[in-house]
DNA sequence: ACATTAATTATGT
DNA sequence: ACATAATTAATGT
């Protein structure tokens, strides 16, 4: 049982600089939430009547595209806020959130927002700068969509996870939340079965190991081959 | 080069 | 036992 204390947000970046006071009384107005692995946390185009800190876990960020169909963005690792499109003045949330394994998040109601970003800098500094970077990381996204071959983009997507959310293991890297087929092609707008058709060839060849939801990259320097990016690339535009 | 369909097998609760 | 995930092959664009 996790307890609302005001250490659960110290050393975060958004609440950096309050002192004791100050976070008893941010806390004290938090909702506590808990996630199973999928649950659906807000949905696009709800009225966004408050914001989030992820405290544990990953968050997948979905959208609807004009087709109908539903596109993965991004993962949240913990430490960040979401949900925050208040800060750029939305009155709906622009995507959905879902728990991608189990997540540990608080929440505040919206109300509060322009309270906490006059009062506490370090709240709407970091939530800018996240903005900017998943802004930054959904434009070269949807630049490779555009441009390279399912390969390279299976590669790309499994190398970000691994580079944003993974776990050493050994020799390799672990994507520390659950991932399927189907959470890989919509991520890089294929199919399941061509995602299963690519892992199990590259399982096959020793650069991963791969299991039902879990995924551990082997050889990197191999799926580093495959996705077309040079190492400094890599850093460059995958957030390091 | 990749999608779709369909049949089959594996795995987690 | 059941639902969900993954594999594999065949066929289509």
């Amino acid at each position: 049982m996790t307890s609302l204390t005001p250490d659960l947000l110290k050393g975060l970046s958004p609440f950096a600089g309050l002192d004791d006071a100050e976070l008893r009384e941010v806390i004290g107005l938090a909702t506590l939430h808990r996630h199973p692995n999928g649950a659906e946390i807000f949905s696009e185009g709800m009225q966004a009547d408050r914001f989030f800190m992820l405290l544990d876990g990953y968050v997948r960020v979905s959208r609807t595209n004009s087709e109908g169909e539903q596109v993965i963005v991004l993962h949240i690792p913990s430490g960040n806020l979401f949900g925050i499109a208040i800060a750029l003045g939305h009155e709906n949330y622009p995507a959905s959130a879902s728990a991608a394994g189990e997540v540990v998040a608080l929440s505040w109601p919206t109300g509060l927002w322009a309270r906490f970003a006059q009062d506490y800098p370090g709240m709407s500094q970091s939530a800018y700068a996240t903005i900017g970077k998943r802004v930054e990381e959904m434009n070269t996204r949807i630049m490779e969509l555009a441009t390279e071959h399912v390969e390279q983009r299976v590669a790309r997507a499994i190398m970000r996870m691994a580079r944003q959310s993974g776990r050493r293991d050994g020799s390799g890297i672990i994507i520390d939340f659950p991932v399927t087929r189907q959470n890989i092609a919509d991520m890089t707008g294929t199919t399941l079965f061509t995602v299963s058709r690519l892992l199990s060839a590259w399982d096959k060849d020793g650069l991963i190991e791969s299991g039902r939801g879990k995924i551990t990259l082997r050889r990197l320097s191999k799926l580093l081959g495959l996705s077309g990016l040079t190492e400094e690339e890599m850093v460059a535009n995958m957030g390091g």
